[in-house]
DNA sequence: CATGAATGAGGGTTCATTCAT
DNA sequence: AATGAATGAACCCTCATTCAT
């Protein structure tokens, strides 16, 4: 399965089909869906149309290997680090280091699988939702599993885990977005440990 | 500014916007704004495509309306709560509660609101953005100084004033978004408590 | 019914429609369903290609319609013939005059009749094929149906009458195909009369 | 003229030739010149689809061979019919045999042979129809002359020998064109023998 | 020499917008 | 003033043809 391991040939297929990837996630990262047409993209990756469509089916295929693609790596990263072995505040500190780690390291791509994910999409008619969605539930109720587990050992308070796990995720998204729109005043290293703060211990004075 | 003393024709003129609106409404939640058409907007509201015209420039500017309207009347109410003079924890929960309010008075509109501020929406070209983000950092803002307020008075730890409210912001969304997808399951009545709580007392056992 | 007591919107539409299956039969009759695009046929006749699509859901609906009405009247023109109460052979005379005529009044779309019908016609998917070929073998049923008649008074000798009505079917074809292509070669008001007498007498001398 | 003459280089392309116009022919006789693309005609016959242009400048010469080549072997075979020096019922005859064989023995191609010479093919733009129509016309000229030999001869009546032609053509093709429809109910061994007899007899009871 | 990846013109179709009525 | 027929630019996609390997 390395790539290194392929025929010269399927290394340079692989390649094209990263950059008409990475081209359209350009674009669609900075239009949206419905305001990129098959030529623009076909140009800013330096393909002419047809060749597109050897790649991808049709507009639709493209757009969900897109968000697919950077989905299941995103869930991949988040579901690892709720495997972990560890005391239960540690377990949700590193789930929401990695998350904060995935975001800043492929920024593009999350603003789409934002707006898949808890936005209003109608960009494609139907099967992404589905997919993505339910990609996404898992990591929930994995995280809510976290929290059911750390109030049965009595270091969370007797809430229900999947609002927990709700709140945690309305939180970190929220400083992330501001993040994506603004990295440089919202500095994520000095964030990330404010968040977890605020939502471990509350925000009133004890 | 009362819609009484105006002339018939004018007020006529005003239901007839108001009407055509409602329909862009209703379709624009519920198939995007690119799976709209001026057309179909028009049969809606049961006037012909022209007609649709002498209102609104574009189909831009009749979508820009429809968000601008929404959310000037949220934002109102939003305003409206955090310039109460209560006991800060006070305010703090009357606008949750307003902001639920208007989200369970209003569901539809609120799912195109939440893709323009804190989704990726790529609906239109540009300019929304700008309007409604200014308008929607108001409240923020504002939210931001009801905490400092409260810092200062030592009722809430010595954090950000502004990323509490960012957080504040999130989770709220969060829970209303679970009430947009599946209003049975997840009763606002008693999540918006549920919210508070973890909010303010955060979720470690003291 | 009448076309003058309709609005006339409504006329005006009808002669839209006609104007336009006009062009399409004189493109499709010279190039063929496949050489010929929807914007020639909308430029043929003077409309921009939206307004083709007011008209015709889409170019095979638009074919459809052109190869239907025309087989309509045809067909209804040659079942006219044979359910007259005459002798048999007058009956036979009529019909090969009255198809004769229709041929001789609406050359250009009986191109694309026969296209249809007897030959290898891969134009549109399906479903036309079905149509036209249901309302031709009622014609050909009828025709052989005559045929028994005649066998049965003893004006005809006892072949099958369904082979009998294939044959004159073919004789006529031939005749009114060398027509089309040469209608002044071959001048059928005196061919009908030969090709009927070689067909009722054979060409044998007695 | 020998193949086996030829060097083994120029024997192997033959053959390859013949694969891919086999190919071709398959395909076309079954979707059409429009419904069937250069690579599919490629694949079908197992070569590149670059390889394709090396025997044939484009598809429209693809197809004229292979027309062309099925035309010029079936008039070959009707002409050495009409070529016998034998009476003329008999020639005929055989010669209506030898156009039963060639249909009966190759089936799929004469969909697309009846298609362009009685029907109105407009598969590809120009020049196939006069090349074709040559051919044809020269067979017909030729089975005139056989007539016009009948007449002569007083075997048969005094009529345009020409139009014997055709009417001959047209009742051959039309019981033809069934048995390509339906070869199992109408069995050509029966049929030939009829369609001579209605053709020579006439239909009338003498 | 054979290959098949790449090209891009051109096809069918939609829909925001205009304007004569 | 309201209408909706007409417009045509622009979209997605296919496929005959070419040419570097």
């Amino acid at each position: 399965m390395d790539v290194k391991t392929l025929p010269r040939r399927e290394r340079e297929k692989l390649r094209q089909r990263e950059d008409l990837l990475a081209a359209a996630l350009e674009l669609f990262s900075e239009s949206g869906y419905h305001n990129v047409s098959m030529r623009e993209i076909a140009q800013r990756a330096e393909f002419a149309v047809g060749t597109v469509y050897k790649f991808f089916r049709n507009k639709e295929d493209l757009y969900k290997a897109l968000i697919m693609a950077t989905a299941a790596e995103y869930h991949r990263v988040l579901k690892a680090a709720l495997d972990e072995q560890k005391e239960v505040p540690s377990v949700l500190r590193d789930y929401v280091a990695a998350k904060a780690a995935v975001v800043v390291g492929g920024a593009p791509t999350l603003r789409l699988y934002f707006a898949e994910t808890r936005g209003a999409s109608f960009n494609i008619k139907a099967g992404l939702d589905q997919d993505i969605r339910k990609l996404y539930d898992e990591v929930v109720a994995q995280l809510a599993s976290v929290f059911a587990s750390g109030v049965k050992k009595k270091v969370f308070r007797k809430l229900d885990p999947y609002y927990m796990a709700v709140a945690l995720e309305g939180m970190t998204n929220a400083f992330l977005f501001c993040w994506l729109e603004n990295p440089k005043r919202h500095s994520y290293e000095t964030n990330i440990p404010t968040v977890m703060d605020m939502f471990m211990e509350g925000v009133l004075v004890k």
